[in-house]
RNA sequence: GGCGAAUUAGCUCAGCUGGUUAGAGCAGCGGAAUCAUAAUCCGUUUGUCCGGGGUUCGAGUCCCUGAUUCGCCA
């Protein structure tokens, strides 16, 4: 096989935050296809890096008291746990803010510049004379032009849904300063992305196959082919001060480019400074035609990836290049919601591994779960237990388990010669082709459930052969050995395939059986008889239901600042909104709406104090014939004793949340206010459990 | 509002260009086994393939329509 040189990145996280499960997702996506290409033999450089420029981050630092270096400094160091705990091997990691990316971006600014597809032209913005800056829309409300609605965002109204422009909204207002906004007319960049030659580049550039994903394809041909007002628009490059970033170069006034032109430049910055530390050529290694440059990215910045950042790189000329593919995944959800650090739901990746547990456990249910499409996965608690024990411990570690002990007593750990006949075996042998193929086309959840087969298949095998049945029985001493020494050849074949997933555990198996490091092509070969293998020891634990249960108490996890990309438009939807509504405010809903709740009458049958919990209180509710348990916050106001016998409403169709103690199956309505107190709401006498609420 | 995607067993998901009685894993149920971290093996149940129309000899798969969910655009 051609060994093939790859150029692989993760796309770079904002550095206004923690990694959530989300980043965590497609680094271990992306590290996957890395090692497996790495036991291909195949020479990969794999890099990321931390996109540290642009207001948010500005004022991220100005909130916490630093300067923005420091800032981003400050997150940059915080990278490497995570990285490192869910063994995601970069070759490097680097930062947007850095010398390498500054001679890059003013050097392909340059470069656009000088082939005519940069322009300027006044641009005329809301400003905030108060903090003395210009507001994206992000940073305005103000009232929706159309209907009217309070506190809507510069862009659109999240009441009536229409768009507009800023400058439409009625009585505007600063999110910064809360100050009057007045406009403001300043010069703006802008490339040049409608001009006919970058046009037909992309053209040709997207439809190359199997260069994008189909579903990623046709979105961007829906941009790239939008008529009239739908059509391509050019690109406003830069920003004025005050900005963290780059300077726009070769002008006396103070502008800069603005964080998505040098964002994805961070690509090359970052290898530019893994070249500088490795002593590789960057400009020939860029320029080496067999060089495939693979990003892997989010679903939410396709259009970044698939229209301005190949177009860039096209038209600054060599040494850069386009990139060869673009791979994009879906979001994470947790058990069907969406993640949402702001209202505490998701997964604290820290939080994961600071509970002690284990980091391929993880690696294993994401990789089980993806596939090449874009599509979102779900992290489902039950499942993610019964995937890890079932598949992991019960089906593949459990072969080992079951035969390495025989070996070790009977045979001094030495293997016989491998049963040239053993179908299993040979079965096995015979996937590396396909499995490869599927790392390659990152159908993981496909080659792990061949995996998976088997697996099956290796301890049926070791049923058939019965071990336990061959050591008791006198004379059987060779079968025995055997068939303990063919199981432990499929162990270590099902440990090559599942190297890129589990790197450690492999590396662990790897000296059990005391073999230099498993690459892709060792599935041709068996032990040799005579082979010692080394001493078991157990290799993975299962799943312990309480730590899942920690993962998910989300009572006690510090409130993180919800990591935004720094996306044209604000993503209005991962915003909490801390404000309750006054009642006159609050917008209508339709019958329906209303009738999508369940509630009903409940009696309370048990209420329980409940250790370690200092709002909780576990209620049993009966209504009218099945029992529920609900946990409800109600400590402060209520004695349990008192509560015994009393008719609550409950919502009873909420979806179960899994809490630190248990699973709450629905909530008890109650009233609360400003001032201290909860008041539960109860139904008039002659009410009975069960009856329904409307 | 326009465009697009999704909706398959209790759960997580396969089902290619329409073609035998719709599949897998997990869970469930019945048995067996006891080497192994209660892990394993054998057998087995489960489905208005979102609803409603249509095309076809034949549709989960194509067309129309409705619902729900989710995107993108305006």
């Amino acid at each position: 096989m051609q060994p093939r040189k790859l150029f692989v990145t993760t796309a770079l996280p904002y550095a206004n935050g923690a990694f959530h499960i989300g980043h965590i997702m497609e680094y271990i996506q992306a590290d996957i296809w890395v090692r497996f290409q790495r036991m291909q033999g195949h020479e990969v450089h794999f890099v990321g890096a931390d996109d540290a420029h642009g207001a948010p981050i500005m004022l991220a630092a100005q909130k916490a008291g630093a300067t923005p270096e420091g800032f981003v400094e400050g997150i940059a160091r915080g990278r490497r746990r995570y990285l490192d705990g869910f063994h995601i091997e970069y070759d490097n990691w680097h930062s947007t803010h850095s010398p390498e990316n500054t001679a890059l971006s003013q050097d392909i600014f340059r470069r656009l510049k000088a082939n005519n597809l940069v322009y300027s032209k006044p641009v005329e913005q809301f400003y905030d004379p108060v903090k003395g800056m210009y507001l994206a829309d992000r940073y305005l409300k103000g009232e929706c032009p159309s209907c009217g609605a309070k506190d809507q965002y510069g862009d659109a109204c999240e009441n009536c849904s229409s768009v507009y422009p800023a400058t439409a909204l009625k009585n505007p207002y600063s999110t910064l300063s809360g100050a009057k906004p007045v406009l403001r007319t300043s010069e703006h960049y802008f490339f040049r992305l409608s001009d006919p030659d970058c046009v037909a580049f992309l053209r040709e550039w997207l439809q190359l196959p199997g260069r994008l994903q189909p579903q990623v394809l046709n979105k961007a041909w829906e941009w790239l082919d939008g008529e009239g007002g739908k059509a391509l628009g050019d690109w406003d490059i830069s920003r004025d001060p005050p900005y963290f970033g780059i300077r726009v170069p070769d002008i006396a006034e103070e502008k800069y480019l603005y964080v998505w032109l040098d964002a994805p430049i961070g690509y090359l910055a970052s290898l530019k400074n893994y070249c500088a530390k490795k002593g590789i050529d960057f400009e020939a290694l860029l320029q080496d035609p067999q060089l495939e440059q693979v990003h892997f990215i989010g679903k939410d910045i396709i259009y970044f990836h698939t229209l301005f950042w190949p177009a860039m790189l096209k038209f600054a000329g060599a040494p850069y290049k386009v990139p060869e593919h673009v791979y994009v995944h879906g979001f994470i959800g947790v058990s069907g919601e969406k993640m949402s650090k702001s209202r505490g739901t998701g997964i604290d990746p820290l939080r994961y591994l600071d509970l002690g547990m284990n980091p391929e456990w993880l690696r294993y249910y994401i990789a089980a779960k993806l596939n090449a499409a874009v599509e979102d996965i779900d992290f489902n608690p039950e499942d993610f237990v019964a995937r890890v024990n079932s598949d992991l411990v019960g089906k593949y570690v459990n072969i080992a388990s079951r035969c390495a002990g025989f070996l070790a007593k009977r045979f001094g750990g030495k293997l016989a010669a491998p049963h040239a006949a053993n179908a299993i075996i040979g079965g096995i042998q015979g996937e590396a082709a396909a499995i490869g193929e599927l790392y390659d086309s990152r159908e993981f959840g496909k080659a792990l459930r061949s995996v998976m087969h088997w697996a099956d298949q290796a301890n049926a095998f070791v049923d058939q052969a019965k071990p336990w049945d061959l050591a008791k029985k006198p004379g059987a001493e060779a079968a025995l050995h055997q068939a303990c020494s063919d199981a432990i050849q499929m162990f270590r074949l099902l440990t090559l395939y599942l190297k890129p997933v589990m790197p450690s555990l492999a590396k662990q198996v790897e000296r059990f059986l005391g073999v230099p490091p498993l690459a892709w092509r060792d599935a041709a070969r068996l032990l040799p008889a005579g082979h010692a293998i080394g001493q078991y020891r157990h290799l993975l634990r299962r799943v312990d239901d309480k730590q899942l249960d920690a993962l998910f108490n989300i009572e006690s996890v510090p409130q993180v600042t919800a990591p935004q990309r720094h996306a044209e438009k604000p993503q209005h939807a991962a915003q909490a909104h801390s404000k309750e509504p006054a009642v006159n405010e609050v917008t209508t809903i339709s019958i329906d709406d209303f009738g999508k709740l369940d509630l009903r009458i409940a009696k309370v049958a048990k209420a329980e104090q409940v250790e370690g919990a200092d709002k909780l209180l576990e209620l049993t509710l009966e209504l009218g014939g099945a029992q529920r348990t609900v946990f409800a916050g109600i400590k402060s106001a209520y004695d349990p004793a008192t509560l015994v016998g009393k008719l609550v409403v409950v919502v009873a169709n909420l979806a179960p949340r899994r809490m630190k103690f248990g699973v709450s199956e629905g909530m008890i309505l109650a009233a609360s206010g400003e001032g201290p107190g909860i008041f539960l709401v109860s139904p008039d006498t002659g009410a009975q459990p069960g009856m329904k609420v409307k």
